[in-house]
DNA sequence: TACACGTGGTC
DNA sequence: TGACCAAGTGT
């Protein structure tokens, strides 16, 4: 169901521009949006500039892909450094389609969010093996492949490949719910608002009208306190008009975390190693290094679970919290020192904690080894 | 449809 | 402090 337009823009018969043609609200709405894209559009690493693309120029398709996961439920102040380091070390798809699984996994730690950085590989192996390295053009040919849904996959045909398709994010969003005052809760108002988003896609520069319409929202339109005097789109903001910017968009309630426990070994030995193991390929932490760890319960940690190999276990204080999406954990530490001949348990192996960045820790285990160890998860590479 | 899935920043 | 949020996807 398609909202009605605001109240607040002209009846269509009092719209006329100068060269006699009709003005749509559709076309207005584009223009005046593209209009400030033109003076306000973000300078970002992917992205070509108004300028440039009025040019004729396009960003790479590899770029865009590249960005766009990384920027799944991310922001671009904590992508930054990961896509300069991507970029530089895997040039292109093929370049990446080559790379090791556990190369990638390594270098996304931090990141968040895992599963994206297994799929990423298996993405550029598809691109690479079925389509000659060449990215398909087309969002629902994209959308087939691994890691790209919905949104990315009209992303990159948008901005990469100028398909004039509707793309909707968590800006996005917030930004039609606004204009078109929807108050279906999300995200059931998804489909609604892609739909209300559709015929005011321009025809001719769909990919700038996408980013733009992010723009707005990460900038002007944002959840709180939104700058509307300076947006383009004042006038025909619905709830602008009702001065209920804020009431929009309508969310729905999301569930309490789980408060989970769990115990930690942080084994060192006398050779200045550490050791760590390599979590199941699927589920939290999905393929990452970590720590060992015992059971992760529901209960406060009472006694200290089976460690990975006999030793002077020790408990050390504070414990660890950390914060994920769905679950508060609290992790309770053991450590203990090791001769240096002391082998690694089948599945485990001792880790240089000078090189301890190689490792590609997930923030939570990166955590709990400078918990135990200040100043190991700073330590640098020497050359 | 609803839930699993990370992290860091903001108010 | 804790809740919310940030360019979502897979199941």
């Amino acid at each position: 169901m398609i909202q009605s337009r605001p109240a607040s823009f002209p009846s269509e018969e009092g719209l006329s521009l100068e060269n006699g043609r009709e003005a749509s609200f559709e076309g207005v709405l584009a223009q005046a949006l593209l209009a400030w894209y033109e003076r306000h559009a973000r300078t970002l690493p992917w992205r070509i500039g108004p300028k440039w693309r009025r040019a004729g120029v396009k960003p790479d398709p590899y770029r865009v892909w590249l960005s766009e996961v990384m920027l799944q439920q991310t922001t671009v102040k904590a992508v930054g450094e990961y896509f300069a380091a991507f970029t530089a070390r895997w040039p292109d798809m093929m370049a990446f389609a080559a790379a090791p699984e556990e190369e990638v996994m390594a270098a996304w730690a931090g990141l968040g969010y895992y599963s994206r950085a297994r799929n990423l590989v298996a993405c550029a192996r598809r691109v690479a093996e079925d389509y000659g390295g060449v990215m398909p053009r087309k969002a629902d040919e994209l959308v087939k492949l691994p890691g790209i849904g919905p949104y990315t996959s009209a992303s990159i045909a948008a901005i990469a490949f100028d398909e004039p398709v509707p793309v909707v994010d968590g800006n996005v969003e917030r930004v039609v719910s606004r204009l078109f005052a929807i108050d279906r809760p999300l995200p059931q108002a998804k489909s609604e608002i892609r739909e209300t988003l559709r015929p005011l896609v321009p025809q001719d520069r769909p990919g700038e009208f996408a980013e733009a319409m992010m723009d707005l929202g990460a900038t002007i339109c944002s959840p709180k306190r939104p700058a509307c005097a300076l947006c383009p789109l004042n006038m025909m903001c619905r709830a602008h008009g009702e001065q209920r910017e804020e009431a929009y968009p309508v969310k729905a309630p999301k569930r309490a975390k789980a408060k989970k426990f769990a115990g930690a070994f942080v084994a060192l030995r006398d050779d200045q190693k550490i050791l760590l193991s390599r979590r199941p390929p699927k589920g939290l932490l999905g393929g990452m290094s970590e720590v060992p760890t015992g059971p992760w319960q529901e209960s406060p940690v009472a006694r200290m679970p089976a460690p990975p190999l006999s030793a002077p276990w020790r408990k050390i204080t504070p414990q660890v919290s950390h914060i994920f999406t769905h679950i508060d954990l609290k992790v309770t530490i053991w450590q203990a020192a090791l001769p240096p001949e002391t082998p690694a348990p089948e599945g485990f192996w001792w880790h240089d904690l000078e090189n301890l960045k190689d490792a590609g820790l997930p923030t939570v285990m990166a955590k709990i080894v400078e918990a135990a160890i200040p100043g190991a998860t700073k330590a640098r590479a020497k050359r």
